[in-house]
DNA sequence: CTGAAAGCGCTTACAG
DNA sequence: CTGAAAGCGCTTACAG
C-alpha cells in the first residue's frame, strides 16, 4: 500500500513514548537496563508504529556488523549443503545473519566475493575448503575479520578450521580395500586439491601394504552421476580391469553401479563399488552403498561455534577441529 | 597481523590525497564525476592505505542496501538450488549482495527470517515459493521493499512473480499418461500447496479423459530417494496395481525404478515411472527417466531481473512472468 | 534508571 | 570539477 511512508525512527518512538531515544535504544539492545513501565510504553508505541531497528545505523556505530559470509564453490550437485545449512541456523540462533557468496568450483570467485563481503564489513567469514592461494590467506589474515577454514584441516589455519584429513580417508580406504581382499583398485580423482590429499594418502598406503598395481581417472567434478557412464566406459578399456572403485561421491557411485548392472557385471562380485559422503541414496540403493560418512552437519555447527567464541573474544588460540569420518560398509564393497 | 589496526575512512584518503571526502566518495561510486588527475591521486592513496568504502555507511545514507534477502526452504535434497544459484550470480552482477534465510520445509521459520531481513533493511526479498498466509503477504505490501515469488504463479503477488503453473502440469501429466495407454496411475503427493496444485491439476483433467480411476500416496518431502522404499510397499499392497507412478522429484523416481528392479518388474513394461526436475540423474539412468524439466536457472534469472527493474524504478507493473516447463519423454514411461 | 551529546563513515544537494 | 556542511539512524560513554 503506503510504500512510500518511510520507516518510523527510533526518535518518533521516543517522542510518543515520552522517553529519550537513548531509552529506545536501551529498551531494544539491553532490555534490563530499562524500567518495567518505561519498556512497557515503548514497546506500545513500537508495536503501533511497526518499528524496527536499522542494523545498519546500529553497526555503523557498533562496528559489528553481525554479518558472516558464506563462502561455497556451489550449491548444485553440492556435498556442502547440509553443512551451509547448519551454519545458517547456528547463526541465526547466535543473532548473526548469512551472507552467501558462491565462489565458483574451481574457486575463480574468491577474491570478488571476499572483496564484497570485507565492503559489508562482516564479523567473520566461513569458507568451505581450505583456501589456496597464498596472497588470499595472507591479507586476509591483515583484516578485521574471524575466518573458519572448514572441510579440511590446513597446517596453519587463517585463524580456526574445522573439518578432517582428506589424506588419512585416502589412507584408511586403502587399508579397508586391502582387508578386503581386492587387487586392483581403480580411484577416480576430482582435479582439486582435496581430492588430490585423498589420493596421495590412499597411493601412499597401498603402496605399503601391497605390491599391486592400481588406476586412475580424473574427472572434472565428481558430484554427479553423470561421470558414471564416461568413467565406466574408460574403466572399461583398461588393460586389467578393475576389481573396485573408488568414487569421489556417492551420485557417482550410484552411476557405477547402474552401468555395471547394465554391462552384465554384479556388484560386489564382479566389481566393488564404493561411495563418498553417505548421502540418504547410499543406504537407500541396491545394492546398498558402501562409503564414508561425513558429517556436514556437525562441521557446519562446530564452524558457527568457532567463529561465535573468537567474535566475542573466548577464544582467540588458533584452533583446528578435527571431526573425523567414518567408512560405512555396506553391500557394494 | 595487526588485526586491530582499524580500517581506514574515507577523510584519510582525502587528506592523503589532498581532496575532500566528497571527491573521493565521487571517485568510488561515480568516477566519471572526477577529473582523471585527482582520481590517479585517489587511487594511488586508497591502494597504499588498502581503503575499501564501508557499505554500511553508504547505505545508511543512500538508504539502499544493495542487499536482497534469498529466502529457501532447504539447502539439502532441494531442487531449488540451481535458481538459488542463479539469483546470486545475477544479483552480484548487478551490484547486490545475497543474504540466505533458511525458511523451512514447511515454511515455519518465514516470519522469523522475514524479519531478519526488514532490520537489515533489504532492497529485497526473493522468496522460493508462493507467500501462503496472508497476514504474511499484507504485512509485506505495506513494508518497503520489492518482493519477488518464484516457483509458482500466486493470482495476486504481492509485487511480481516468475514460476509456473502447478496446476497445469498435473493437467499435462494426465495428458501425456492417457496418451500412453496408462490404465491406472499412481501419484506421489508431497504434502505441500504446490504439490496440490500439481495433484488438482491432474485429477480433473484425468476425470475429464477417462473414467478410470487413480490412486495417490503422500509423502513428507518429495525430493529423497529414501520415500521410495516406504512409497514402493504401499504401492505393493494396493488392490489394484497401478501401471505408472507420477512422482515428485527425480530422485524418488530412481528410486522407485531400483526397487521395481528388485522385485523383478520391468520398467516402464511392468511399471512406467515419471519423475520431476529432470536433473542429471533422469538422463542418465538406465532405463533414462521420463520427466518434466524446469528451467530453475532461468527462473534465477528473471527474478533477479524483475527485482533489479523495479528497484531502479523501470518498473512497477505487477509482473508475472511464466517460464513453463518441458515434458522430456525418455525410457521410463 | 534516564538524557544530552558526540560520533560511527559515508553521500549528496548546493554553491562555486 | 570540487568543497563545506548537513544528515542518514542509530549507540554509548558520561553525568546525573
Amino acid at each position: 500500500m503506503n510504500k512510500k511512508a518511510g520507516r518510523p525512527r527510533i526518535e518518533e518512538v521516543a517522542r510518543r513514548a515520552g522517553v529519550s531515544s537513548a531509552t529506545v535504544s536501551r529498551f531494544f539492545s539491553r532490555r534490563d537496563l530499562v524500567s518495567d513501565k518505561t519498556a512497557e510504553r515503548i514497546k506500545k508505541v513500537a508495536d503501533e508504529l511497526g518499528y524496527r531497528p536499522n542494523r545498519l545505523a546500529g553497526s555503523l556505530v557498533t562496528r559489528r556488523s553481525r554479518l558472516v559470509a558464506l563462502l561455497v564453490p556451489a550449491l548444485t550437485e553440492s556435498p556442502f549443503n547440509a553443512m551451509i545449512e547448519a551454519i545458517v541456523d547456528a547463526l541465526g540462533e547466535r543473532g548473526y545473519t548469512a551472507m552467501l557468496g558462491l565462489t565458483g568450483n574451481k574457486y575463480e570467485n574468491m577474491d570478488k566475493v571476499i572483496e564484497t563481503a570485507l565492503g559489508l564489513r562482516v564479523d567473520g567469514i566461513i569458507v568451505t575448503g581450505v583456501i589456496n592461494d597464498p596472497a588470499t590467506r595472507t591479507a586476509l589474515r591483515s583484516e578485521d575479520v574471524t575466518v573458519v577454514e572448514t572441510w579440511g584441516l590446513p597446517l596453519a589455519p587463517i585463524d580456526c578450521a574445522v573439518g578432517f584429513s582428506h589424506h588419512e580417508m585416502g589412507r584408511m580406504t586403502a587399508e579397508f580395500i586391502q582387508r578386503r581382499g581386492y587387487q586392483f583398485p581403480l580411484i577416480v580423482t576430482a582435479r582439486g586439491s582435496r581430492a588430490a590429499q585423498r589420493r596421495d594418502g590412499f597411493v601412499s598406503e597401498w603402496a605399503k601394504l601391497t605390491a599391486a598395481d592400481y588406476e586412475d581417472i580424473q574427472v572434472d567434478i565428481p558430484y554427479g552421476f553423470g561421470q558414471a557412464r564416461s568413467v565406466f566406459r574408460q574403466m572399461r578399456s583398461l588393460a586389467t580391469q578393475p576389481d573396485v572403485v573408488i568414487c569421489g561421491s556417492d551420485a557417482l557411485a550410484l552411476g557405477i553401479i547402474v552401468e555395471a548392472g547394465r554391462a552384465g557385471l554384479s556388484v560386489p562380485d564382479d566389481l566393488a563399488v564404493i561411495g563418498l559422503g553417505n548421502r540418504s541414496i547410499a543406504g537407500d540403493m541396491r545394492p546398498s552403498i558402501t562409503t564414508i560418512s561425513i558429517d556436514g552437519h556437525r562441521i557446519g555447527q562446530e564452524a558457527a561455534k568457532l567463529f561465535h567464541d573468537r567474535a566475542e573474544g573466548k577464544d582467540d588460540g588458533q584452533r583446528i577441529i578435527d571431526v573425523g569420518f567414518q567408512l560405512i560398509e555396506r553391500e557394494s564393497a
